[in-house]
DNA sequence: ATACCGATTAACT
DNA sequence: GTTAATCGGTATA
């Protein structure tokens, strides 16, 4: 059966612990629709970043700078900046107006665009686990630059999440420390990395992907 | 005005 | 394993 992909409305952004909404989000289908070309890929890792009390987090200690503050906007907008001056990261704002919580997506397993993609890195995906893999990597294959940062993902036809309801097992999620955030001193130890983990949740993902074998 | 550096990646050896 | 690439954000003056 064909599954029905749905884009999740603002409440499922509202949820107030984001480390829950990271674990939720994998399975997601991150989409973008750029210059007319459609690309698309199952989130296969996110970060949560906990806001003003998390050190590795931009607004740890309540910072507002003009970077910043798109992270205290609505739930569900995008917070993208750029990061090493180089790559694009992209994340998504949780919990409510001025609590600045965001999902960072690090992973994507490339779905639909796979042409468009590959005219983007200009190269093509042999490996499609590892294509997706780095949040610079999937910005790039998604298209998606610094000026979309603060757009919303509930409302727009450029860059939007949709869910079909799969969910994984504990089992099926790997949960470790956040990558390169060593300046956050403790903070940097937590939990809030989740990458999906196992034959079984990935065979699910590529069969949702329309993927076979 | 100036200096330092990062929620990284790709191309090297 | 090592390192160049590359630039806006932020702190300090």
């Amino acid at each position: 059966m064909k599954p029905v992909w749905l884009k999740p409305a603002r409440a499922f952004f509202a949820e107030e612990d984001v480390v829950l909404i990271a674990r939720r989000m994998l399975g997601m289908k991150l989409v973008s629709k750029i210059g007319g070309k459609l690309t698309s890929g199952i989130i296969t890792e996110t970060e949560a970043y906990a806001g003003i009390t998390d050190r590795a987090s931009h607004a740890f200690g309540g910072k507002r700078t003009p970077r910043t503050e798109v992270m205290y906007g609505m739930e569900g907008i995008a917070y993208i900046y750029l990061c090493y001056g180089i790559h694009a990261l992209f994340n998504v704002v949780t919990n409510h107006t001025d609590i600045p919580h965001a999902v960072l997506v690090r992973g994507i397993f490339p779905c639909d665009g796979i042409n468009v993609m590959e005219e983007r890195i200009k190269r093509a995906i042999i490996k499609p686990l590892k294509e997706g893999n780095g949040p610079g990597r999937v910005t790039r294959l998604l298209g998606i630059d610094c000026a979309l940062n603060g757009v919303d993902l509930i409302e727009n036809d450029i860059l939007w999440l949709e869910t079909c309801g799969m969910e994984f097992e504990e089992s099926d999620i790997f949960v470790s420390h956040r990558i390169g955030v060593g300046y956050a001193g403790a903070d940097a130890l937590l939990p809030y990395r989740f990458i999906v983990n196992g034959i079984t949740a990935m065979d699910r993902i590529k069969k949702q992907a329309g993927i076979e074998k």
